[in-house]
This record gives C-alpha cells, structure tokens and sequence, in this order.
DNA sequence: GGAGTTCGTGACCGATTGGTCAAGAAGTGA
DNA sequence: TCACTTCTTGACCAATCGGTCACGAACTCC
C-alpha cells in the first residue's frame, strides 16, 4: 500500500536511516547525557529543527539509536550463537566479543546495551524495557548452545549456565571499559570456557 | 607534628569529612555528569564556594569521592575475602553483595567503582588509575582465596579462576542495574560457584 | 499558476551548567 | 585594638543545555 515516494510538500533532503546511524553512534560512545544536540548536530551534519523533526525529542532519539542497536548487533551476537561451528566455538566468539580487541583508543565503545544498562536503565523504564528484551534474547541463544553441549542435561542446568556465561560476559565488557590487561580478559574468558569445555 | 585545632582565620564550619561522604553518594547514585553542582550544594547543606574551597573544581571532588569510596567498600570487600569462615563461603558473599538486594528502588546505585569503569575510566585517566588499582586489590584476594580453595594447584591457575570470578561479579553488577530478574543473577552466581565447589 | 503541505534554516528562548569573586564574618597573634 | 588570615555567602559570570518557531524553499495536486 504505501508509496515509498511521492509524499506531498517538500522531500528531505537526508537519509533517515543513515542518521539514525549516526545517532546511534554517538549515544553509543558519550552516552545519554555524554552526548548533547550539540554532538548530534555536528555528527549528522544536520540542523537541530530537521533532527526534532524527524525523530522527536533527545529521549526518542535515544531510545530509537538503542533499538536499531538491537537489532543490529544483538540480533547479530544471537545469530552467531546460533550459527556453524561447535557450540563451543560459537560462545567462544561470543565472549571474544566482549573483548573489543584490547586497548585501543577507538573501539572503547563497548556494548551500547551493556552502557545503557548501566547509565540510563535505572532512570528511564522504556530504555529498561528494550536492554530486557535484549538479555532475553541473548540468554535463550546461550542456552541453546549450552544445551547443545550438553546433551542429555537437564533443561534448567543449561539456563543456569547461559546466566552464567552472560554474566562473564557483561562483565568483561566493564574490563574492557576500564582499560584492563588483555591477558586478565583473556583470563576470565578462558576460565569461563573451562567450565563448559571441561566435560 | 601538625596540630588538628587553632589554625589561623576563621574555622570552617563543616566536617569535610562527612560532606566528601554525602558527595561521594551523590556522584555514587547519579555518576559523574548525572551529578550537578546544585545537587551536590543541595545534599551538603553547603554552599558552592565552600565546596570549592575545600575540595577543587567538580572533577577533584569526584576524584576524592572515587579514593573514598575505594578506601570504604573495596577495602571492605577485600577484607572479607580475606577474613573467617570457608574460602567457598566468603567467596559466595563476595558475590552475593553483587546482587544488591533486589529490584528495590533504593541500592540500585551498585558499585561506585563500577559505575566509574563505564562513564569515566574511558576519558579520565586518574579515575581509571584508582578503578585499575581497586580492581588489582580485589583480583589479589580472590586468587588467595581461590589458592585457599585449591590446596595443591598452580599459582596462575587460581589467578584465572579469580579473574573469572571478578568478571561474574562485574557482570551481576551490570545485571543488577538493568533490573534483572533476581532468579536471573541467582543461577548466574549458583553457576559460577559451581564451578569451584565442583572440585 | 496558485493552493496546500512538508522540509531546511537560523534566530531565539528560558533554564541550567560549572565556576568566580568581593564583601563581611569569625577567628588568630601581637 | 589592630593587622592578618581563613571561611561563608550571595551575587554574578559566560557558556551551554534541550527545545521552539517563523519564514522561505521545494515539492504535489488541481
């Protein structure tokens, strides 16, 4: 039914999409309050009316840069849980992941969701509702995979273990963001993969 | 040597101690940039001149309430990874302090030095020295603990272990802010204990 | 060629931000 | 008493905050 083109009055001149991308980006790396209009503006190349105009006020902004980063990346970290290669493997990626290929200056962006929980969960409900479908999706992936490890175990010990795992997960992800040593990373991972690796 | 009393001048009126540790719950529940000047003046009862007299500009009060808070609840952790009871025990209740107690309103706050890893330690490299310092502590006595546990093992296969367990710890801390479901976190920890107690 | 509608733009808004400073109050030592 | 030092207080600062709006440009429909 709806015409992608051809709408009545004056056409954008922007890529909403593309935008919201950029949005994104920039809540992902200064956070919510990190990042004023000011850093939207100047990322965009947008002004500040057609920025209101197209996706609402700072908060739907946010809230619309954390969905497309859900269904970016954490349907894309889901997706490779649920991809080729050994469940081991796979979750093996997954925490590696976490890492976000050590200390470099670029890439201390960590998991926008991860941030999210920390600085805006506690304060703005529907924010805690997108980061909760998040785990969600993520702790069923995990304990598929886990399940697939262990064959014949019982259902509610593979979901114990996806917890688990998520858990390391998340909080190499605020190693990470701390700046800690690659080989405490690399630690802590290994010892996590031990207790599935290990019969 | 140095006499606490007759200074000379007028003497402040206030314990800088008690209001460093009314600002370090402020920067505690709303972090760095979530914290306003006015919150802090409100909260004290002290005016903003005083504030900067007495401790610097914004970011040396958050400097001095981040060594407080590590000299307060890090120490505090430490020593009780270190103090009576079973290795498996203490480390239970390390763990255990994670979860906070519940979704309740109050203590979503979670761990100051945490919270710190995520919004400052990436652009403020004296906090991320005391963060780095806390989390060298912290790693220290969860490896003698996790040495305690496992009599005869390898020095480095306990420092693995421990790193293991910070990141739980981190991450149910992550978990913990986003309001997770305290069954949630509860398998998580039962999980990661599981794999010490497991011998 | 209007009439109607949407978009881009820059000026503008009040509120709040972190931070300073002069003046007076309250103490010391001589 | 007076000089000196320190603390308190409230007024004040420029800058930035998120957000709005009028106006002209650009388009569709008739």
């Amino acid at each position: 039914m709806r015409e992608q083109t051809a709408t009545m009055g004056r056409p954008r001149e922007f890529d909403p999409d593309t935008a919201l991308a950029t949005i994104m980006e920039v809540f992902w790396t200064k956070g919510f309050e990190g990042a004023s209009m000011r850093d939207l503006v100047d990322a965009t190349g947008l002004k500040k009316g057609s920025l209101y105009a197209a996706f609402g006020d700072k908060r739907a902004m946010y809230h619309k840069a954390l969905a497309l980063y859900d269904s970016l990346w954490i349907d894309g970290a889901v997706s490779g849980l649920r991809g080729r290669g050994t469940a081991l493997a796979r979750i093996d990626a997954f925490l590696q992941a976490a890492l976000g290929g050590g200390p470099e200056l670029a890439d201390r962006r960590g998991c926008f969701i991860c941030n999210a929980s920390m600085d805006q969960a506690p304060v703005d409900p529907d924010a805690a509702r997108t980061i909760r479908s998040s785990f969600d999706r993520m702790e069923a992936a995990l304990a598929d995979a886990v399940g697939e490890l262990r064959a014949g175990a019982a259902k509610d010990a593979a979901l114990q273990e996806a917890r688990h795992l998520m858990s390391v997960y998340f909080g190499l992800r605020v190693l990470a963001k701390a700046g800690a040593d690659s080989a405490v990373m690399d630690d802590a991972k290994r010892a996590a993969l031990a207790t599935l690796a290990g019969r």
